[in-house]
DNA sequence: GAACAAAATTAACCTGCATCATGACGATTG
DNA sequence: CAATCGTCATGATGCAGGTTAATTTTGTTC
């Protein structure tokens, strides 16, 4: 069951029993990825889409100094580039974070779904607003926050991420990033989040040290950060459910 | 003709004479609406999406102290709430920036349109990507530019998408905002976008009065902001063709 | 477990932008 | 036409976060 977290408990897109047997169907393989990798580069044609199933990847902008800036960071159950079925060509490039597993669904196959299933294609296509939700969200944080407040909405976005996809328990989960790699999605320098963790860390708001968040504080570090996981369109009464209740559903 | 702006000359998404028709069927009516005005509040459901006709609007959500970030101002041609569609509720608040005209398109006229055009449903869906691949500009714009750079990538990306909406000659468009406004956009305050604009007039790069943005040294600002058009998908082949040309082709 | 590389940490210094304040101009409104 | 408000404009001051550089810690490989 390799598309088993996808749009998990998604409100008003949770997949029925044969819209998920069908998107399992559509995967013609599954690959293991090394961290660091770049998977797709901006511009080149795609015709297939990556769902991931364990581990992180990114997808980013170069600036003409070869500076990346994050766009999105992508957890176990995100069908990371399905933008580019419409789209046909990325503008971004992506790549793994840590050690990753995908299922690679060829257009051809989402082609025969957007024909045949209209309310699946319309869950396909809330995903990838999904997707666009949590963009406007990053671009409150770079915005609107100063560099404590992005790290801290970034931290609570990130876990109620994972909890949604049953990765943490509210409190603790594995992060497989660097603080490098959370300068560049919060548009900081790396100096500057070591400041910032060690602010969090003396506060006993969050502690992140390798690879391992955990948040001391969840209301102090939400309130911190402004964070409202409204945007993540999570419906919590089909996450209370089990798995099986929420496939018959 | 109210649709005539929609994915006017967007790569692999130009409607059909037919599709443009279907959509045209499915306008219930054209608003106006007055500056400022908000249109549709974060969280209510909505049953219906605005294609922008003519003015501006944007996409904004709002910090604790009240204070704006802007995520997306939509130009002449824009759905600009079709993500409404699969989502139902929206995440942001939507607003017009200046006088303007809009098509109301009801969910239930794009629900029929969901089972029995697959291909344009696809168009639709390509529409709101577009405005994610924007969202993906904004970010590394407030994330790897600073202020002057910030301005100028603003400057940059309207002045393509009125151009590819026929609304600026390349050097010369209206734009209805304050410096306020922009502030909002860039992640500024008024007080530096004021003298951000102030650097732009005497580098003699761009003058932007009284409503009107006078682009002087093209390639200059499009240095200086590190602007690359390719998020916008514009095909250049159909942007050279007259409107008849593109809608049979 | 030595050797090396990658990541985290900290200090010293400096700059870009925020903040606060004040004034000018033009458009509305009473 | 005086008063008010929104927008543009500009100066003075302070600080958040960038920059550079050096050191320590942690993880990996042979």
């Amino acid at each position: 069951m390799f598309t088993e977290r996808f749009l998990r408990d998604k409100r008003g897109a949770i997949l029925t029993i044969a819209e998920r047997a069908r998107l399992e169907a559509a995967i013609s393989e599954v690959k293991t990825y090394r961290p660091r990798k770049i998977i797709a580069h901006a511009g080149e044609p795609l015709n297939q889409s990556t769902l991931l199933i364990e581990g992180f990847m990114c997808r980013y902008l170069d600036d003409r100094a070869g500076l990346r800036q994050l766009v999105a960071i992508h957890v176990p159950g995100d069908f990371l580039d399905l933008h580019a079925f419409p789209l046909k060509t990325l503008d971004h490039d992506v790549a793994s974070l840590t050690n990753a597993t995908a299922a690679i669904v060829p257009h051809s196959e989402l082609e025969a779904i957007a024909e045949e299933m209209p309310a699946l294609t319309r869950k396909l296509w809330f995903s990838t607003l999904l997707d666009a939700a949590i963009h406007r969200a990053w671009l409150f944080r770079l915005g609107r926050l100063d560099a404590t407040a992005r790290v801290a909405h970034f931290l609570c976005e990130t876990n109620a991420r994972l909890v949604s996809a049953g990765l943490s328990d509210g409190r603790r989960f594995a992060l497989g990033l660097t603080q490098a790699d959370v300068a560049e999605i919060c548009g900081l320098t790396t100096v500057h989040v070591n400041r910032v963790m060690r602010h969090l860390r003396e506060e006993r708001l969050c502690v992140f040290r390798s690879s391992l968040v955990e948040i001391l504080d969840p209301a102090g570090l939400t309130a911190l950060g402004q964070f409202n996981p409204a945007y993540l369109y999570i419906d919590d009464e089909a996450h209370s459910l089990s798995p099986v209740q929420r496939s018959a559903s």
